[in-house]
DNA sequence: CCGTCAAACGGACCACGGTCCGCTTCTATT
DNA sequence: AATAGAAGCGGACCGTGGTCCGTTTGACGG
């Protein structure tokens, strides 16, 4: 019998040699992407850079899709933080107005920087509570510092939305526009909608 | 000597029986999606129900993604008709603020409606010139008809955005908001940028 | 009606994502 | 240290998307 009662619903232990090829697999994983790009990423090189089977690939990260999720949650912790404590204008610290336009840059930077990384990552990239929950909060937050009425979430929607990979690409990759001309957009749509 | 110049870039015309076959793997197609669902629909089976070989499916739609957004581009062009010259307030005859209303409700239940198809169609969903710049010229009009002030390209993208289905999946189908709240936002939205 | 040739066809073939299950390794308990 | 049993492992296997190339077919000028 165990010392410690379990707790029910503690997200279970990890036994230490799971642990230590998630991080190879992880590491690989990297390793293969910024090498030979995203699109190019079979799961079978990963499991062979990584000295692991397939099995173990699909067990741990559910999927291709779910693989480059947990790439991506790297990063997307990384930007977590520097939102959360980082220096302003983007960390706390400045005022909600400024803190919402360095915000929507970054966005747009991050979003365009990992774009082939999210584009892979399908459903698993977008859906990933952590990151999208956090944002989201983020913005409903900043709107309520700035006094404006209505529906917060939806409004928050509406400034994340157009920032969304499909969006962008849309706008960048197909129809060639500039990413200053998109931002500039956004810092309108922003105003509009606080004002 | 053909009796007529090509023309140069003339789409290129289509052989009898590569017509006929493009009928019959489409006709095929949407018995099969309606019938099991897109997300069961395989390749080998449209070919096996139309009659054709598989590299015939893969030459005239590219991929499977491509024929899924054949599919869509039916109904969409549908769509299109009862915009362009329907009854009003969809139509032509309302004015611009009752067609633009008009126009937020009826996308936001087609894009809902078919929203297996354009999951499976991915990128040719989405990308699909003839229905996308299609729905984005009409808002842009519509906006200029409303007097508003500003980057219009950039402005119809904002108030599409949240309208596309990764957005709509996310509020919807994940966080299990209600559709009339969504929609409610959204009107919210474009009071905003009207204004 | 026939000859010619490009376009279209079809199915064998390949690569990759994903599953399955018998085997190995870790951990907790005595 | 020994043991039991669960958690983890790995690679053979499968289905499906996508390609390739030898063969067929339709269009058109004579």
């Amino acid at each position: 019998m165990p010392d410690l009662l379990p707790l029910a619903d503690e997200p279970a232990p990890e036994r230490a040699d799971a642990a230590r090829n998630r991080e190879r697999v992880l590491a690989a994983a990297a390793a293969l992407v910024d090498e030979r790009g995203a699109d190019c990423l079979t799961m079978d090189a990963v499991a062979v850079a990584a000295g692991v089977g397939k099995g173990t690939l699909f067990r741990r990260f559910e999927s291709r899709e779910g693989l480059m999720g947990a790439l991506l949650n790297r990063s997307e912790t990384q930007w977590q933080a520097s939102v959360m404590s980082g220096p302003p204008p983007l960390g706390p610290g400045a005022d909600p107005w400024e803190r919402l336009m360095a915000f929507g840059r970054s966005r747009l930077e991050t979003t365009l920087l990992h774009a082939d990384l999210i584009r892979n990552a399908g459903r698993a990239g977008t859906r990933s509570f952590a990151a999208y929950s956090f944002a989201m909060a983020h913005v409903r937050h900043l709107l309520a510092g700035l006094g404006v009425e209505g529906d917060l979430p939806l409004l928050a929607v509406a400034l994340m939305a157009p920032l969304e990979l499909p969006v962008l690409d849309q706008q960048v990759t197909v129809e060639g526009l500039d990413v200053e001309r998109v931002h500039a957009g956004w810092v309108d749509l922003a105003r509009r909608v606080v004002a």
